[in-house]
DNA sequence: CATCAATCTTGACACTGTCAAATTGCGTTG
DNA sequence: CAACGCAATTTGACAGTGTCAAGATTGATG
């Protein structure tokens, strides 16, 4: 909390922290450098040394989330505790809350105010690029263990299954369903449509 | 192209006609209200007087394209020349088309800009839900002539297929899947794993 | 202690959306 | 036909935003 000395210290990390809480708080719409600047208790444009524009920052943050995404994930996909399929059941049960809870969050993350139009720094372009190969990855286990249909491609079900997730997430979250839809049963039908039968 | 007169005689229509332009050209992002007017010769805050807001006038575009897109879903739910099930995969392959060719209206229409807390018209909501209640129906049409399963409750059933075809269309809009990603083998793929076996 | 380069601030510009107060001119009425 | 009312449009103004260029401050280095 001190404000007397010229040099802030570590400004590009409180800027960071203040995005992400700001982000949490508004979504991405709110986040603004010179709101950011007033948080933190520096000048308007002080954030422009740490990041070339806004967008970088945003890209910033957005490689934050998939780092901890992949770890999240990665627990479930390994958790010897539970049977391929559970851990298959688990996993979307864990994607739609995580997507659900971090809803502002998530959007930044899939959203397309970075992805469009090439907007995405190369280092979050490559972090995403990983966290889709693992999910490629593992629904080739899974397609091995009788979770999902092996007569599939990899790659194409991978692709598939993802996105109805992803339409779901981002239907729940964006309040197109009516906003008392059970996520449970939605989440077991999605289960009962993609796992092999 | 008339300039002489104070009344410009049809401002809402041209306005809405230049909107509709502007987004397909740069996205929600790049409408202004003022690039508007100049668009269509008229001075900066003309356009309030036909639009409370930004808001409403983007929740006026959805709703538009809410009515085309009804008319042209329904144009395919009810082609006679089709077996049930060619439908459902026409239906598939008419909704991605559809979103990629129109992906800055597909964008406003299901995009968070409008709906997240509570944005959108009343107007807008009506329109919405009824498509999602033709969604319904024609899903439990599918379940009653075997195209997609009949043990799951319409209503889920109708949100998870959506929710595929949703996402899909988001994640290939947004270019998160490689940009050469074969949309028809996607489509078929989709098909395969909703359609009941 | 003087200098320097990194760090932060100030000033400025071009945009946005939005409100309040003029202005304009068409249609109707006295 | 003139005056008036009222809706359509404009002008002015304010608070925001991102971003650039130039200046001020300071801790570290020689």
């Amino acid at each position: 909390m001190k404000k007397a000395s010229y040099h802030h210290g570590n400004l590009r990390h409180s800027l960071i922290k203040a995005a992400r809480d700001m982000i949490r708080e508004g979504g991405i719409e709110a986040v603004s450098l010179r709101k950011l600047a007033v948080r933190v208790g520096v000048s308007r444009t002080a954030a422009y040394h740490y990041f070339k524009d806004k967008n970088i920052l945003l890209c910033t943050l957005a490689e934050e989330g998939f780092h901890i995404w992949q770890e999240e994930a990665n627990r479930i996909f390994l958790d010897e505790k539970l049977s391929h399929k559970d851990r298959y059941k688990a996993y979307i049960r864990w994607y739609m809350t995580y997507a659900l809870e971090n809803a502002e969050y998530y959007d930044l993350m899939f959203g397309r105010a970075i992805w469009k139009q090439n907007m995405a720094t190369e280092n979050l372009k490559s972090i995403a690029y990983d966290v889709f190969q693992k999910q490629v990855a593992i629904t080739r286990q899974w397609q091995k263990y009788g979770v999902l249909p092996a007569g599939e491609d990899s790659l194409r079900l991978a692709q598939v299954t993802w996105g109805t997730l992803h339409g779901l997430a981002r239907l729940l979250i964006d309040g197109i369903y009516s906003d008392d839809s059970p996520i449970d049963e939605i989440c077991d039908c999605a289960a009962n449509l993609l796992m092999d039968k």
